[in-house]
DNA sequence: AATAGTTTTGCAAATGTTTTCATAAATACC
DNA sequence: GGTATTTATGAAAACATTTGCAAAACTATT
């Protein structure tokens, strides 16, 4: 008996548990205020006693919301992801979503697909990073009406409501405050831009604002590498080895410019009085590098917990739609520039 | 009429378009070797034009499994825990399954509460992190019938299946090697132990080896600080000024280290001449650093990998329960100590 | 103590699928 | 061309819950 109690711990099990109908015991956790106090306790023993889990699958088909918000990012395991996942997952979670968890790896087609099991899970609504995706992307998601919204990026052309930061101002802003500091044989370093609007950004910004000043890099001195501190310090060493001596690198983000910080080093040179170094992002221990990296501040955590918030709120009440929101970057100076 | 037809995409919306009954449209997405290749085209036209999208929580309520798994991690803002996730992710999105995360930021109730919000969820599988939880936990994890998995840290009295490393040979064979340098006179560095079995155990590793050389560190040597590069710089560079030359400072993992590293340089130092400093994990950047960073190798994407692994076939095969399994460590000699 | 009003409960239909069983259609065999 | 097999489809019950409506149980009022 006791184990055929926990075999199958329904709502009617717990109905019979505690002599009432199903449909109170329903009420007991949807509105708990429509049933009376003395029911209300033998239903709660009820439930403990028997063990019992909602089933949310079965709240779902009844067009109620399935209390799940799917989060689709490139990857996670480069910190500045990492971080707005968190802030993100914090936001959500304190108005009681729960997040699923996909990651693209910068391949398109995976993105569409993982979308689309999202959907099939029925999500309440959808956060992406970046502001570029497949027509297919796009589509779906307006094909449907659940909320959705970019982090990460801004844009005031976005196609979706968007919450983040001006790549190409940060781009600039970093550009601008190498030349500011008198250097004029600048060497830029990228992760590849293809699939990946924010690098695309920051470079553009970056590359225009030398090249107003006459000072953009030519061909060989724009550097491009994979997104990590070993390929971005083998770069590295592999182009000063060759003799090139710029007087500053501009950095896609933090962790390359870290790569190109220990590159120098360990060519006995230092930064950034042989070569100064800039990054942009301004990632969770880049202040506390030796020199401290002069960076641009993207807010990570800013843009995770706006984003979530935006969108939890706007699930919540749809009339709220998400408003785009444009996080502010900062120019960062410290001892490597 | 087009309209109707997107308001609402059923499983007998397709069937009317494609004038078949809803039986055959749900064994064309389930059995399709069922199904006659004329009738397959006619269903899966229709369910281009309706934009019909499967409904997992219908299925799920048929005992069918819901193809998502559980992930609960302490915080996915630190590299270890970004890099286990994503190989967890991958691992388990090859054979279908979609994860939903969680982060309880240490604290066990929240835990507690994430994973029975799970359960709401019908999860077919859950992953933790760490050896030690709540009572609460494991009672309701027994109390189910789905397979778990802790991640992280192995031990062969584990009251769960485990896959991971032994934390406490890992702080062993570091401070072996330390020893082994010649050093003596050793500070430890390790964030807060409560709640956090990995470290606990690392630490007991590393002061139960010391001590058995008799260099087990003064009570004041035995430092501690919050897990992040500037709170473990900022204690040891207070530690240094107020007069404390260590020969070695053995930290509970990278983070810390790096943090060591930072300090010992910013008073004009040297690692490893002036004092050696070591880590644990071999974190992403680790290698790259200068100096190089000595540590044990403590393999997350492998973990994170059997880990899932293990649970999605123990999920699609009940029978092959998740055996416990333990990820080599291996020792890093490189150039800080 | 009877009536009216309010609160609490139960019945039964509905939700979007899957699945068993039965029937219809197609194919094979003689 | 008729029967026996095999294959493809449909009808309806089942899954775990919610919810509109109506009945029942209380309270308040006279």
């Amino acid at each position: 008996m006791s184990d055929k109690d926990k075999k199958k711990a329904d709502i009617v099990a717990v109905a019979n548990a505690a002599r009432v109908s199903p449909a109170t015991v329903s009420r007991f956790f949807n509105r708990p205020e429509l049933v009376k106090g003395a029911t209300r306790k033998r239903i709660d023993k009820a439930v403990k006693r028997t063990g019992y889990i909602r089933n949310r699958a079965a709240q779902t088909i009844h067009g109620i919301r399935s209390g799940t918000i799917g989060l689709l990012v490139p990857t996670i395991d480069h910190t500045i992801f990492a971080e707005v996942v968190q802030a993100f997952s914090d936001a959500v979670g304190a108005q009681g979503f729960t997040i699923l968890l996909g990651s693209h790896n910068y391949d398109t087609a995976r993105e569409y697909d993982i979308l689309r099991k999202f959907l099939e899970h029925r999500v309440d609504g959808v956060a992406l990073v970046g502001l570029d995706h497949s027509e297919d992307v796009f589509n779906l998601l307006e094909s449907q009406d659940i909320p959705a919204v970019l982090l990460w990026s801004h844009s005031a052309v976005s196609r979706l409501p968007c919450v983040g930061a001006d790549n190409h101002a940060a781009g600039a802003l970093i550009a601008g405050h190498a030349l500011a500091r008198g250097h004029r044989k600048i060497t830029t370093l990228f992760p590849p831009l293809e699939g990946n609007d924010r690098a695309a950004s920051r470079a553009r910004g970056v590359l225009e604002t030398l090249a107003a000043q006459g000072a953009a890099p030519a061909r060989a001195d724009q550097l491009e590498t994979p997104y990590s501190v070993s390929s971005a310090k083998a770069a590295v060493l592999e182009y000063l080895r060759q003799g090139a001596r710029p007087e500053a690198i501009i950095c896609g983000n933090d962790v390359l410019a870290l790569g190109a910080v220990y590159a120098v080093h360990a060519l006995g040179m230092r930064v950034p009085d042989s070569i100064a170094v800039t990054g942009i992002g301004d990632f969770k221990g880049s202040r506390e590098v030796e020199p401290a990296l002069t960076t641009v501040r993207i807010p990570a955590r800013t843009i995770g917990t706006a984003g979530g918030e935006a969108l939890a709120h706007s699930i919540i009440s749809p009339e709220r739609r998400v408003q785009n929101l444009l996080c502010p970057s900062e120019l960062m100076v410290r001892a490597s520039c």
